[in-house]
Formats: structure tokens, C-alpha cells, sequence
DNA sequence: GTGAAGGGCCAC
DNA sequence: AAACGTGGCCCTTCAC
């Protein structure tokens, strides 16, 4: 592909090339930046292109000169990228707004992300790669070089080719965004396309923002649960080597607790009935009846906590900021969820010794705030099953009032282990639970678990019919949908019964999960909108946990506003069921 | 040494 | 025989 390509290095020029964009509906839009992380260098080109004349922006000239934050020269820079038209196609649009954010001071507007509406259309599939070059070839079936992509971006003349390379992916943009725009609208994802586009400046902003973390806090918590962890470790140490030291002539054998396969060995050894796995759920059952399993489970779950957050976590809070920034995937699961890394936020362990660490800074406090059940309001919802959702209308607490419906007494009668059934299998329903795990999880038999399960579904007969009917319906549409149109493939051969299996249980999950998802993103977009008014910032999600920090001398305007954000936005989706969010405030992250 | 796979546990 | 959905990250093991 040949591109016609201007480098512009001065005010003239730029406001000329702007001239004449200022009125496209749409825009190609890439940066090159000297670095992956806003903080660790500088944007050296914007580029902007309407498919047909590609501009490529210097910035180092304008850099020399004085703060591009604020210069009037690159106001109308600013300016085009901020406005909602044109809208801006770029390809992970979260990379570029969070560089103009940090750098131009500018936010984004009008944004139509190409490697977001890749993953909508792959809708799950595990095969597809989205970066520019794959969604580029997909699409338009033409060849992109990105060898360019990691070149020096500092020196201070650039090569043609770099500058041809960033022309051209910027270039490349408007007729992918006309490709893309069809795909989205024949599968029905525009409205599921919307909503991810609107999420992407929540999103940049909060990693932006950060989670403050204090280090001396976590530092000291993890002094303790070393000492915990030892302790633990030398305790198990001597109950598994029981069973091999006679094996051992030097009389106690070293265990690698760490090890399955270390560890299964004792464990035999011991007598102990270990089942095909030692997962945790596997064993629970054994725990009662054999100390040395309580002990192992005991010291996986201390020793789980020091390993994945240990000293490691610390490493990276930002030493410019002193907080930790991040990285979310925006479609991180095919149901739609987010998922995180470099450090999973979205995974601290609920002891309040590790939570506790993450808090506001001085000066500041935090808004936390839950959706209370939202699968199960959202499961009500799609079921229309009067039973269910008149469990959630009346406004008791919902597992003793499934229990109560379930086992047919006064609310007032139920016992707290009818309650823990009906409470699980609320939970499990959503995952497509089995008679088998739930009989494991509870330790009754089989076919008590049987029993239980079937009461359960005649009490919600609309429930069970919904599931039946989504566990068959991916059968034969071979796709699931969220309430937002967000879809899910699956693949599968008519004679693999495991992958059918496996595909219901999907087919039942995803819609939950998914919706879930489009509701709390609606909700960053909703509350986006707001907090650019106050000192309100946003500062990380779990699922269904938005967490907001703000000046302490303003928490309850910022929590109202949250909750409001974040009702308006489930209601949208969800309106036969009373929609509760549960909102702290706090300086640590605790409840 | 490095990398991938397997198994395990954390969050929701 | 029978698996309860989505992720990330850790450790061990094993191959190169």
C-alpha cells in the first residue's frame, strides 16, 4: 500500500493539516512513543490520517520550545484529539489515551477502537490474534510491516521508513474501521461495541491513576505471615516425614511441601485415601478426619498469599508516583470480563492483613462499592421467574429466603445449614452445577444432594427452564449473547460429548457473566462522565467492585454519585429486580 | 539456563 | 467416568 504522507514539524503546517481535518467524520489516530509506559518516556509523533493524506506530527520541535501540556501552537491538536468528531480509529486505543493524557493533557474523544471490535467478533475464539498486523491481514487481507514498530523513536532525525511506517498504520485505520463496521453490524455488536468504546478513557484513566499501596504496611504484614508460614511449614514437615522415615536411613526425610508429587507420596504413605487430584475442594472432604490434610490445606493457602504478593508486588509501585498502575485487558475473558496483571489487583486475598495495605493516600479516602448478587438479580431477570425474583423484591436477606421457598417453612425457621445449601447452590446454578460437586462441597451423599437439587428447581421452575433452554439453545446456535449483544462462539463436533458438556454450562454462564460485565462497564462510562467534574478517582474494579478515591473532605457526594452510576447502569439492563449496591467509606480497603 | 506444561490457589 | 464459569501467577517438572 502506497501512502501519502506529510511530516509536519511546525505551527504552520499543522494548523493547515488540521484545516482540513477538522470537518472528517472519522480519522486514523497512532502514536509513537519512546517508551511502553507514559511515565518512563515522550510521545515523538501523532499521526492522523482521513484514508487518503496521512499526517505524521513531530513533537520533539514543539517539546524543545516549552510544555506541550499547555502551548497554544498545539491547541488545535488538543482540540481534534479531545472532540468526539471526528472520531479517532485507532488500534488499542487505551495505549494512545493514556499517552495524550499524561503528556498532551488531553482526553480522548470519540473513540472507535479496532482491536477491541476484533475481540468482539472473534467473540471468544482462541485461535485469532489481534495485534495491528493479523486484524489488518483478517480484514483487508493485505500485508502490514510493523518491523519499524520497536525502532528508536528518540533520535533525533528520523529515518524515511520510520516515518513511512507510521504514516502507513495510521493510514491503514479508515478503510479497517469500513471492514470492521460491517462485520460488527451483520453479527449484531454494535451496541456491545459502543459500550467497550466509551470504557477505554475509565479505563486508561484509572491505570493512570493507580492503587496506592503502602509499603511499609505490606512490608510489615508479610514480616507475620513469614513467621505464620514457617511455623506452619516445620508442623507439616513432621507429619508427612511420619510416613517415610522409615524409608529414610538418615531418619528425617526432607519433603518439598511444594511439591504434588512429594507431597501425594506422604500422603500415601500416611495411609491417607488421596483422590485423583490434591486440589483443594478435592481434599477439603478429608480434612475433618485427617489433621495432615487440614495442615497442607492450611499451609497452600498462607503459602499462596507470600508467593504470588509477596516482595514481588512492591516492585511495582511507580517511583514517580509511589502507586501501583496496572495493566487491565478490557476483554480479558470472552464473557466480556476484564482481566489484570503486573500486579492482579483484581486477586488480592480478602484477609484484611493483605487489603488493608491498599488505601487512600494522606489526605484522601476511598468509595468502595459492591453490586449486591448482580448474577443472581441478572439470572432473575433472564428467568422471569416470579419465585426468584420475589426472593430478591423482598429485600431479606436472599439466601434464608431461597431456603425458606426452597425447603417450603418460615423465613424465620431456617436453619443457618439450610441456609449454606440453598446459599451454594444459588452459586453454583450460575456455574451449572452438578449433583457429584455439590454433594462434595457439602458433604451429604449423593443422593441427598440429588434430593436438595430437585426441590430446588421446582421451586424455581422458571430458573430451571431458563437454563435448560440456554444449555440447549448454544447447542444449536453455537453462540451465547450477553444482555449487551456481546456474543461467545463455541466449536465443537456433534459426537464430543465432554466439549457439548462443556458448552452448555457456557451457554448458562456466559449471558450471567457477561451481562455483569456489561454492566459494570456502562457504569465506568456513567461514572466517567461525573467524575471528571470532582477530585473523584477512579482507582480499580473487581467484577463488581468499583473503587473510587477522592479528597476526604467530600466522600459522600463522590459515594452518591457511585452508587448512582452504578444503579442507573444495572437498571438499564436489569428492571423486573431491585438493584442494590453496597457502598463503604473507608481509608483502607476493607469492610 | 530457558520455556512450556501441569497442577494448584487467589479473586469474582 | 462423569468437571463448576472467567481470569493471573506461582511452583515443580521435564525437555532442550
Amino acid at each position: 500500500m502506497e501512502v501519502y504522507f506529510q511530516l509536519i514539524n511546525d505551527e504552520e503546517g499543522l494548523a493547515k493539516a488540521l484545516e482540513e481535518f477538522k470537518s472528517e467524520e472519522y480519522l486514523g489516530f497512532d502514536t509513537e512513543t519512546t517508551a511502553l509506559d507514559p511515565f518512563d518516556g515522550y510521545i515523538r509523533l501523532v499521526q492522523l490520517s482521513n484514508g487518503k493524506n496521512t499526517i505524521v506530527i513531530d513533537l520533539k520541535p514543539f517539546m524543545d520550545k516549552g510544555d506541550i501540556k499547555t502551548m497554544p501552537e498545539l491547541e488545535g491538536l488538543r482540540k481534534i484529539l479531545s472532540d468526539e468528531k471526528p472520531i479517532k480509529i485507532a488500534h488499542n486505543a487505551k495505549f494512545d489515551a493514556k499517552w495524550t493524557l499524561h503528556h498532551l493533557g488531553t482526553e480522548l474523544g470519540g473513540i472507535f477502537d479496532t482491536l477491541i471490535a476484533s475481540q468482539l467478533i472473534a467473540a471468544g475464539d482462541q485461535d485469532r490474534r489481534h495485534n495491528l498486523a493479523e486484524v489488518t491481514s483478517f480484514f483487508l487481507g493485505t500485508e502490514l510491516d510493523k518491523s519499524e514498530q520497536v525502532s528508536d523513536w528518540s533520535a533525533d532525525e528520523l529515518s524515511h521508513s520510520q516515518i513511512e511506517y507510521a504514516a502507513k498504520d495510521a493510514a491503514t485505520m479508515v478503510p479497517l474501521r469500513e471492514k470492521i463496521v460491517e462485520k460488527l453490524k451483520s453479527d449484531g455488536l454494535i451496541r456491545v461495541a459502543k459500550l467497550e468504546f466509551d470504557c477505554v478513557v475509565p479505563i486508561a484513566t484509572m491505570e493512570l491513576n493507580g492503587f496506592y499501596l503502602n509499603a511499609d504496611c505490606w512490608r510489615e504484614q508479610l514480616e507475620k505471615v513469614k513467621k505464620e508460614q514457617e511455623k506452619i511449614a516445620l508442623e507439616l514437615q513432621g507429619m508427612l516425614s511420619a510416613g517415610v522415615a522409615q524409608a529414610s536411613l538418615f531418619g528425617v526425610a526432607e519433603i518439598n511441601l511444594d511439591s504434588k508429587a512429594q507431597v501425594t507420596d506422604a500422603l500415601k504413605n500416611l495411609g491417607v485415601p488421596v483422590p485423583e487430584t490434591t486440589r483443594g475442594w478435592q481434599l477439603q472432604p478429608l480434612a475433618k478426619d485427617y489433621p495432615v490434610v487440614e495442615k497442607l490445606l492450611e499451609y497452600r493457602s498462607v503459602a499462596k498469599a507470600i508467593t504470588s504478593f509477596g516482595e514481588t508486588i512492591l516492585e511495582f509501585i511507580n517511583p514517580e508516583t509511589g502507586r501501583i498502575h496496572a495493566d487491565f485487558r478490557q476483554i480479558g475473558a470472552p464473557t466480556g470480563r476484564f482481566s489484570c496483571s503486573k500486579p492482579n489487583v483484581q486477586q488480592i486475598p480478602h484477609g484484611e492483613e493483605y487489603r488493608k495495605c491498599f488505601r487512600a493516600e494522606e489526605g484522601n479516602t476511598l468509595i468502595i462499592a459492591d453490586y449486591s448478587q448482580i448474577e443472581l438479580r441478572i439470572l432473575a431477570e433472564f428467568s422471569n421467574d416470579e419465585n426468584f425474583i420475589d426472593a430478591f423484591k423482598s429485600g431479606e436477606d436472599f439466601h434464608s429466603s431461597a431456603a425458606a421457598q426452597v425447603f417450603n417453612i418460615k423465613s424465620e425457621e431456617v436453619t443457618p445449614e439450610q441456609r449454606s445449601f440453598a446459599k451454594r447452590l444459588n452459586f453454583g446454578v450460575v456455574y451449572g452445577i452438578g449433583s457429584q460437586r455439590f454433594a462434595l462441597m457439602t458433604g451429604v451423599s449423593q443422593m441427598e444432594a440429588e434430593n436438595i437439587m430437585r426441590r430446588y428447581f421446582a421451586t424455581y421452575r422458571g430458573l430451571d427452564e431458563w437454563l435448560r433452554n440456554a444449555g440447549n439453545r448454544v447447542i444449536q446456535e453455537r453462540n451465547a449473547r450477553t444482555a449487551s449483544g456481546r456474543m461467545m462462539r463455541f466449536r465443537f463436533d456433534e459426537d464430543d460429548r465432554k466439549k457439548i458438556a462443556s458448552a452448555k454450562r457456557n451457554g448458562k454462564n456466559m449471558p450471567i457473566q457477561g451481562t455483569s460485565a456489561d454492566i459494570l462497564k456502562r457504569a465506568l462510562h456513567l461514572l466517567h462522565q461525573v467524575n471528571t467534574k470532582t477530585s473523584a478517582k477512579l482507582v480499580n474494579i473487581v467484577h463488581d467492585e468499583i473503587i473510587v478515591e477522592v479528597n476526604e473532605s467530600e466522600p459522600e457526594q463522590a459515594a452518591r454519585n457511585l452508587e448512582q452510576a452504578m444503579v442507573s447502569a444495572a437498571e438499564e439492563y436489569v428492571a423486573k429486580v431491585p438493584i442494590k449496591v453496597d457502598v463503604e467509606i473507608s481509608k483502607e480497603w476493607t469492610k
